[in-house]
DNA sequence: AAATGACCAGAAAACCATTTCGGTCATCTG
DNA sequence: CAGATGACCGAAATGGTTTTCTGGTCATTT
């Protein structure tokens, strides 16, 4: 099998489990069965290596996200859904959680960027979904990534924000039913 | 003057200058002419004597903006500027400012409790708006507190976190213009 | 009776010796 | 001789020890 793509998957094995700043070059030579300098013949160094597991990493979570459209349902029904799943995506997936627990532990800046990169891809995609919608007459003329930053944002804080204040966290009904009567009616034609 | 007042009036300058970690009781004793035991007279710890300065901290904001409200104006309207309102004492005001910084940089547990509850009675005070404005008629049936903490997290995110990203700040009103087309749409009746 | 500041214990800071790690490059090997 | 390798380097992180600082107390003073 190709070295380089041994080396990324080590990485990505590492990453996950021991975080970006956790894992040693040395680690990663190790468990992809090369040597310290043959990384560098790929990559010209661990922060590119980040870059290109991030990569795939949003290519799962917007696979995920398609997976969850279903083109005969509405524009809320999908729309809920796709935030959903990406919120899901967020703290299901090893190496997503592992990234977003090391920012907020040991705000390695290289991490919160590529975290910020992961958000913009996903912010994207629902701008995107948007533009379909208003495409298709569903959807009020409107700034499509304004409004998916918008809904993203405040997905973000009922899924996530809300369970650190309060004990329990929001079911997913209350959060559809909250997001039915408001962002969604206002956005919904007619 | 009554010593207890001088006292939290010297807590409050210290702690606007150096934070709550950066001020020292004695530094506190000194502003306000007083012996460090005095201050334990009035008060059980320094964590105490934030508390009540934030007591403070929140009437103010509530005055501010209680200010802001016209009867003859809408909902949509009253809702904006009162939102907009807390966000820009929530950087304008001094010492607002200074355990915003603190929290972030130092994350001292007891200042990141006093935002919760800051943010908390800004909340409500929104959500006691809603109730008005659902009582009018003029909002559709929904749960204030809810919708409430919904539109705040919505303008802090257009406020405060996009700035962080994107160059320049949002306009207000390109905020205003956002939230009309979505939550104060789904929001007003009819 | 109220105020005070010297005092104390524990927390934080400063210091520094030691280790670790990302990245390089002279050497090796197939 | 092209590609792989790991010993090596300087910078950064770690950890352990000493010193300083600070919240809170309380015997003494006013």
């Amino acid at each position: 099998m190709d070295r380089r793509q041994e080396i990324l998957e080590a990485a990505t094995k590492s990453f996950s489990l021991f975080g970006y700043k956790g894992t040693t070059m040395e680690q990663v030579a190790k468990i992809a069965n090369v040597g310290k300098g043959t990384i560098y013949t790929f990559f010209s160094n661990k922060e590119e290596i980040l870059k290109e597991v991030v990569l795939s990493l949003i290519k799962e979570m917007k696979v995920a996200m398609d997976a969850t459209i279903d083109t005969n349902k509405s524009f809320t029904e999908n729309g809920h859904s796709v935030l959903m799943k990406m919120l899901e995506f967020r703290e299901r997936h090893v190496l997503f959680a592992k990234l977003i627990e090391e920012e907020k532990e040991l705000r390695t800046p290289a991490v919160k960027q590529m975290l910020q990169d992961i958000e913009s891809e996903g912010i994207s995609y629902i701008a995107s979904r948007i533009e379909t919608g208003m495409a298709k007459g569903e959807v009020h003329e409107c700034n499509p990534p304004l409004v998916a930053y918008l809904l993203f944002k405040s997905y973000l804080a009922f899924v996530v924000d809300w369970q650190q204040i309060h004990d329990e966290p929001m079911s997913e009904d209350q959060i559809l039913d909250i997001f039915k009567q408001t962002i969604f009616r206002g956005l919904q034609r007619q």
